[in-house]
DNA sequence: AGATTCACG
DNA sequence: ACGTACGTGAATCTA
């Protein structure tokens, strides 16, 4: 293996963190911006350089060798600002933490030191010098390259012989002459008056060294710089003197003493720990501190051992997240008297689990009430009798708090005795299942966390009036999604391989075509390979870049169309490639032995309230394009005769809008059962409704898409594919027409950085912080967000409570249609034969009632043979 | 594990 | 001067 050396000028880097960041502090109160910004250079040069030796070098109090020499060397500098001062002794521990080799000598800076070990080890190693100080770069050789810090903690300009040569025409050796001419301030060396960096450049290109200034003296023309340089000579000699790196200091490490072997990532924990570097913390690979504790746990192996009480904690225990298809390891049950772990035998046998399971009378507080309906439905139990759940309770208080888990809930409130799952059963190739009794234990943690933060969510929540929404929506509508997760979707799965073989035979000629027309195969999913292609084989114009290159995104290509053949076959290729790995052989993947598909619902993930679906996604299904629309011909009723029925919102979150804002213009075209799109169209453009082309049309519903974005005058150019100054006219004449709608825009924005937050019908809260923040972007970010939740959170309220009033209608009509997905605006049943009338009629009535909004809410429901059908 | 691309509402 | 419409999940490539 290579070996790197990576020395770092430590008094430098504390000095460009403590600058580059604003004024942190922990809780005691201490400052810790440096300390982190130093934290993370030193992980990025970890990442970045993988260093097998290292030092960091310190400056030694105030009295150097330079000061022998010139007694004013470094003179009129600011102190060092207290804030700043108090922290080396935390970086100190810090590097400590890292294991990195610290060293400092008295009366040498700690340029001196990186010079000697740098000259001294590279002959054997690679050297890498990371400073903010430009002295350094007098260094650089072809195995010595300087990195010198630019801006900010990431940005580092790399020093190598031929980027000096670029960058001033010079040999590293001449930097110190270019200082020693031009003088430094910062550290009080004079050079020579009105030599700047320019002059000196010049001298030294003509003359080589300041030796050969001197000697060429009388050849310099320019009088005034002629007579400076004369009377500034000895100046001159002793700024170079003290610009010139030391490179045999009498240090004692030795380039072995440097080997570097990773950090102690129980130090670093912490350190991390202690100053608040959360962010850093969660990277860590440590063990967390869990608190100990007595947890009482009995395992229930025999039914007899049962004790059932009348309200009572639960919590289903399995590994991983599906909880559909991962073996389940137990349930606990937990009461005053203490926790029963419940083994999956006694769960699937005993009918006195069962009845209490499923009585409504018997109270249950729930980690995780989906879950566990979920889990227990393949034990042939319908758990009912919710009236509490923790992950649904802490994603009303605060969905942004990255829940997911119990141990990540309890921790977010201050509880530390939950374990992460990734703890207690391994991560990656560590995996494996724990001894019972540890599981049993890990179970009841999670029950206790339930028990525990109850109170305080309930109180929270009747504040901020979400009982309601807790009650009333996501409660019931949880049992609701752990049925349709466990009914499933029926899939055929000879249409699906129908379509994949299809699609690979044109997906191989394709292939063949771009390799013809690239004159060489490459891979053409690699936007690596691809931009090379694209940009420099076939030399087109690169049009937007992305972190890492160019974009071959589809927009991008689209615009390059005309300019070459292959770019139509590049995205008939990604579209159809899309569509077999993901959608053909991704689904094949996903169906189960009973011929279904079944998803899981994410009930506690976005950040609007809408559920998302995975493993798989079937909220985004094909269907915008014809060839991929048929992906929809493979999802069929589950039974004989039975149809399916789709029924979805027209236009449901434009009139959330009309209803929020109260627009009187938008109002009225709602309750007129106009096209609103067209209706837009006649308003913006001043046309009667014969005169408004398809073309206005669909730039007026552009427009009324990017209203409920929070739009932008740039954001709509790229979609419309105009000018960005026609879509600043396009959204000012909208707003002339809807002034209702501006000024709702307007409000919302004004309240929520009032409130710090933004609300939803059914009072559900997201808080953005982006409202306040320093940078314009994330600012305006904050702005477009405050406008769209609303929007689109009302949305999702309003859809999942027809969920729970459609379940409700069907009991009442001892209805066999059932519920399977919904795609956020649009609920899919299958409906037997005989109940196809009834269903037709309920459904849109239902949906359409469920909410009494200022304007009147429209489904259209249609039934079919296949999703495709409807 | 992160970036890119693309499927949906 | 920069980067931009809101909310998601999955496949693939790359470091």
């Amino acid at each position: 293996m290579k070996k790197k050396l990576v020395l770092i000028d430590g008094n430098s880097l504390a000095y460009r963190a403590f600058f580059a960041l604003p004024p942190l502090t922990n809780q005691k109160g201490q400052h810790t911006n440096a300390a982190y910004g130093f934290t993370m250079m030193l992980q990025n040069i970890l990442k970045d350089e993988k260093p097998t030796h290292m030092l960091l070098a310190w400056d030694a109090g105030k009295k150097t060798f330079r000061h022998d020499s010139y007694e004013a060397y470094k003179g009129g500098r600011d102190k060092t600002p207290s804030e700043l001062r108090e922290q080396f002794t935390i970086i100190r521990e810090i590097v400590d933490a890292f294991q990195i080799k610290q060293y400092e000598l008295p009366s040498y800076e700690a340029d001196d030191i990186i010079g000697t070990l740098s000259q001294a080890a590279s002959d054997e190693l690679e050297v890498v010098i990371i400073s903010g100080d430009k002295d350094l770069t007098q260094l650089v050789t072809d195995r010595v390259t300087v990195y010198i810090t630019r801006k900010g903690i990431k940005d580092m300009e790399k020093y190598t012989p031929a980027h000096i040569e670029e960058k001033y025409g010079l040999t590293p050796e001449q930097i110190i002459d270019m200082k020693g001419l031009m003088g430094d301030p910062s550290d009080n060396i004079p050079g020579v008056p009105g030599v700047g960096e320019k002059t000196a450049i010049k001298l030294l290109k003509q003359y080589g060294t300041m030796e050969g200034v001197y000697e060429h003296l009388n050849d310099i023309t320019a009088k005034k710089l002629n007579e400076n340089l004369t009377t500034y000579e000895e100046q001159a000699f002793l700024s170079k003197q003290l610009v010139t790196i030391h490179t045999s200091a009498p240090i004692e490490p030795t380039v072995d003493e440097l080997v570097y072997n990773g950090p102690d990532e129980e130090a670093l924990y912490e350190q991390f720990k202690q100053y608040e570097f959360n962010t850093l913390l969660k990277q860590l690979n440590v063990e967390e501190e869990v608190e100990e504790r007595e947890w009482n746990v009995t395992i229930v192996t025999e039914e007899s051992a049962l004790v059932l009480p009348e309200r009572a904690a639960v919590h289903l225990e399995y590994m991983d997240d599906n909880y559909l298809t991962e073996d389940v390891f137990g349930l606990l049950i937990r009461t005053e008297e203490g926790n029963q772990f419940i083994v999956p035998e006694v769960i699937g046998s005993s009918e006195r689990l069962k009845t209490w399971l499923e009585s409504e009378d018997v109270v249950k507080e729930a980690t995780d009430s989906k879950a566990i309906r979920g889990g227990l439905a393949r034990y042939g139990v319908s758990v009912s009798g919710f009236d509490f759940d923790l992950t649904l309770a802490a994603y009303i208080d605060d969905a942004s708090v990255t829940h997911g888990s119990i141990e990540a809930i309890a921790s977010h409130y201050g509880l530390n005795y939950v374990a992460s799952d990734d703890n207690v059963y391994g991560k990656g190739a560590k995996k494996k299942v724990p001894a019972l009794e540890r599981i049993a234990e890990h179970a009841a943690t999670k029950v206790e966390a339930v028990h525990e933060l109850r109170p305080q969510l309930i109180e929270s929540m009747k504040e901020n009036e979400q009982l309601e929404l807790l009650n009333d929506i996501e409660i019931p509508l949880a049992l609701i999604l752990s049925d349709m997760e466990t009914t499933g979707i029926e899939v055929d799965r000879n249409v699906l391989q129908e379509l994949g073989i299809d699609l690979r035979a044109r997906l191989e000629t394709l292939e063949a075509t771009i390799y013809e027309l690239a004159g060489e195969p490459f891979n053409i999913n690699s936007p690596k390979q691809l931009s090379v292609v694209l940009f420099e084989d076939l030399g087109l114009t690169p049009i937007k870049k992305t972190k890492t290159g160019y974009s071959t995104a589809a927009d991008v290509l689209e615009k390059l169309e005309s300019e070459h053949p292959i770019i139509s076959h590049i995205l008939l290729y990604r579209q159809l490639g899309k569509l077999n790995s993901t959608y053909v052989e991704g689904l094949e993947k996903e169906i189960h032995s009973d011929g279904k598909i079944h998803t899981r619902f994410q009930q506690a993930l976005t950040q609007t309230g809408r559920l998302s679906s995975v493993n798989p996604n079937l909220q985004n299904i094909p269907i915008r394009l014809e060839e991929g629309r048929n992906i929809r011909k493979a999802f069929v009723p589950s039974e004989e005769g039975w149809q399916l029925l789709a029924a979805d919102y027209s236009q449901i979150e434009l009139r959330i809008m009309a209803h929020i804002s109260q627009d009187e213009k938008l109002v009225e075209a709602f309750r007129r059962g106009a096209d609103i799109h067209t209706e837009t169209a006649m308003s913006v453009f001043g046309v009667s409704r014969e005169e408004v082309t398809s073309n206005m049309r669909r730039s007026a519903k552009a427009v009324n898409f990017g209203i409920i974005y929070g739009i932008s005058d740039y954001g709509l150019s790229q979609n419309l594919g105009i000018s960005r100054y026609k879509a600043k006219q396009f959204i000012d004449t909208y707003f002339e027409t809807f002034p209702g709608v501006k000024q709702f825009m307007e409000d919302v924005v004004k309240q929520a950085k009032k409130d710090g937050y933004v609300t939803t019908l059914m009072h559900r809260r997201r808080y953005l912080p982006e409202l306040n923040d320093r940078n314009f972007n994330v600012r305006s970010f904050g702005e477009r967000t405050a406008i769209n939740t609303p929007i689109q959170g009302s949305a999702a309220d309003i859809i999942k409570k027809a969920m729970i009033d459609m379940k409700r209608a069907m009991e009442e009509r001892n209805l066999r249609s059932r519920l399977l997905l919904q795609v956020h605006d649009e609920l899919i049943f299958e409906v037997p034969e005989d109940e196809i009338e009834t269903m037709r009629q309920l459904v849109p009535q239902v949906m359409e009632e469920t909410m009494a909004l200022d304007v009147p809410l429209r489904v259209d429901a249609n039934v079919g043979t296949s999703w495709y059908d409807v």
